[in-house]
DNA sequence: TTTACACATGAAGAAGTATTCAACTAGCCG
DNA sequence: CGGCTAGTTGAATACTTCTTCATGTGTAAA
């Protein structure tokens, strides 16, 4: 095995990096859900959401249950809210950054 | 525009899917680097490496200079730092928890 | 057991990303 | 200025990842 950190690294962004699969960790950091919620809060096709919880499975990111007739998926690691969180940070600033630049250039333009 | 956050948050998550921009990021993180002195640490060919570099600016991650000759990058957004910390974590945990499985099916297998 | 529903999987074409090569630009020194 | 070195860019091909569709599996109710 012996795969290098940096790359395991990169595959882990690389799991976060698709819209659904964010859309879904985020629900599951609130609460855990069954699939038809999530379905329903995310407007895809239900095989492609497998597709995408299967992607989150094999990451060891998220769990899967069966709850008396439904499959409910929740969050493996608590952390994930901590890094979401990161994320949003530096997403706010990142956007702000943008903002700013469109001000300087609508004002001196 | 009004791109829906949860593709921007993707999209970010992206921009650090790769092993090459890890390892600049990790490495900007300490201390700011001469594109040289990326080339020697990260083994990869001079265009390629531009080319990362050039994702990650325009991602707002890291920023130019030139520098009595040569140019220096480093990066923009000090929360970096934080998030890359985060990512760590969750790893460990992650690489944890793999190695725990493989111990349980050598026991039982 | 048969039917029905909810979810998962495999495979294939479409879409996106990486790596490489060749060509270009910016700054520096003779 | 002319040529040199360091870094960047664009474009082409190779590689990954997405989305969709057809099919498979599991559970529950009839």
């Amino acid at each position: 095995m012996a795969i290098p950190l940096y790359q395991a690294k990169a595959e882990f962004f690389r799991t976060l990096g698709h819209p659904a699969r964010i859309r879904i960790l985020e629900l599951l950091a609130e609460r855990d859900h069954a699939v038809y919620e999530l379905l329903l809060a995310i407007d895809i096709e239900a095989s492609n959401l497998s597709q995408q919880l299967a992607v989150l499975r094999r990451a060891g990111l998220v769990m899967q249950r069966r709850e008396s007739g439904d499959v409910v998926y929740s969050v493996n690691r608590p952390e994930v809210r901590d890094l979401l969180l990161a994320a949003r940070v530096i997403l706010r600033h990142l956007i702000d950054d943008q903002d700013q630049l469109r001000e300087d250039l609508k004002a001196s333009g």
